[in-house]
DNA sequence: GCGTGATGTTGAA
DNA sequence: TCAACCTCACGCC
């Protein structure tokens, strides 16, 4: 589930929900119990994401700061069934965490720490205006692969192993480009898309990123939904034929993620 | 009903 | 380099 788009959809179900209401703060399965007991009964004043981070505000300088991890879940009013580390209850409803790689009680400073190692987050508002170039200063200079760049948090937050692939692939980028052979130009291009993209990710809550030109019915096809729930280009696609060209989608590990994409069409 | 892999990151070995 | 997190959805029986 979590790329960024999921942290952000999180961030402003959360404010929506309980933003402004005193909520009792628990934790069932027991490893998060002592902090909930410091925040119980306190007002949830907002939440906010950055890349895969996510922050919920208590005041006086409390945040829960979570981060799912490869198969940690958010559940609202979902079943009680399962091992819940946080479960936030108020007039907006429950929210119940499930397997997060972290959830913890930090402060202002705390917090600061994660911002500061974080890069540019396409979806967050104060990165808009200068996170191209932001990320440019180390994409610009590096001699790793564009595929890997993508997926570094701390030169860029919030893109996973679903828009890495689509992105590149929505503009013919070979993978295995280096950074600093990429061109401040096409950077440019792809950091735009991936705000576009990622918007619609949280407006969706999931993601789709076949243009409209290509989606199954432009194309005589039948519609196709992959896993995480969105139309997609080469993502989790090795051997099925390109939507474009009909070209075997390749796969290979890259920094121990697999990596897709259309050899085609990103030559 | 069971086994597997995954949209991710951290911290120990 | 590897285990941890211990969920979820899928494929296969």
């Amino acid at each position: 589930m979590p790329e960024g788009h999921t942290l952000h959809r999180l961030a402003a179900d959360l404010g929506t929900r309980f933003g402004g209401d005193a909520v009792s703060v628990g934790s069932p399965q027991g490893r998060f119990a002592s902090s909930a007991a410091l925040l119980d009964g306190s007002v949830l004043e907002g939440a906010e994401a950055h890349g895969k981070h996510l922050f919920i505000g208590f005041g006086a300088g409390r945040w829960i700061h979570i981060h799912l991890g490869l198969i940690g879940t958010v559940r609202f009013d979902g079943d009680t069934g399962g091992q819940v580390r946080l479960r936030i209850t108020g007039p907006g409803g429950r929210a119940d965490l499930r397997g997060p790689q972290l959830c913890a009680l930090v402060t202002d400073a705390e917090k600061a720490r994660v911002h500061a190692r974080l890069g540019p987050d396409p979806l967050r508002a104060s990165d808009r205006a200068d996170g191209a170039a932001t990320a440019w200063r180390r994409i610009g200079r590096s001699g790793r692969p564009i595929a890997a760049l993508l997926m570094d948090q701390q030169v860029l937050a919030g893109v996973g192993n679903v828009y890495r692939a689509e992105v590149l692939f929505r503009h013919g980028v070979d993978p295995f480009t280096p950074g600093r052979e990429l061109g401040g130009e096409r950077w440019r291009e792809l950091w735009d898309d991936l705000v576009g993209l990622m918007a619609e990710g949280v407006r969706r809550n999931r993601i789709d990123t076949v243009r409209p030109e290509h989606e199954p019915a432009a194309m005589g096809r039948p519609p196709r939904v992959d896993d995480h729930g969105g139309e997609v280009y080469v993502y989790r696609r090795a051997g099925d034929t390109c939507h474009i060209c009909g070209t075997p989608i390749a796969t290979r590990p890259l920094d121990s993620r697999n990596l897709f994409w259309c050899p085609t069409c990103q030559p």
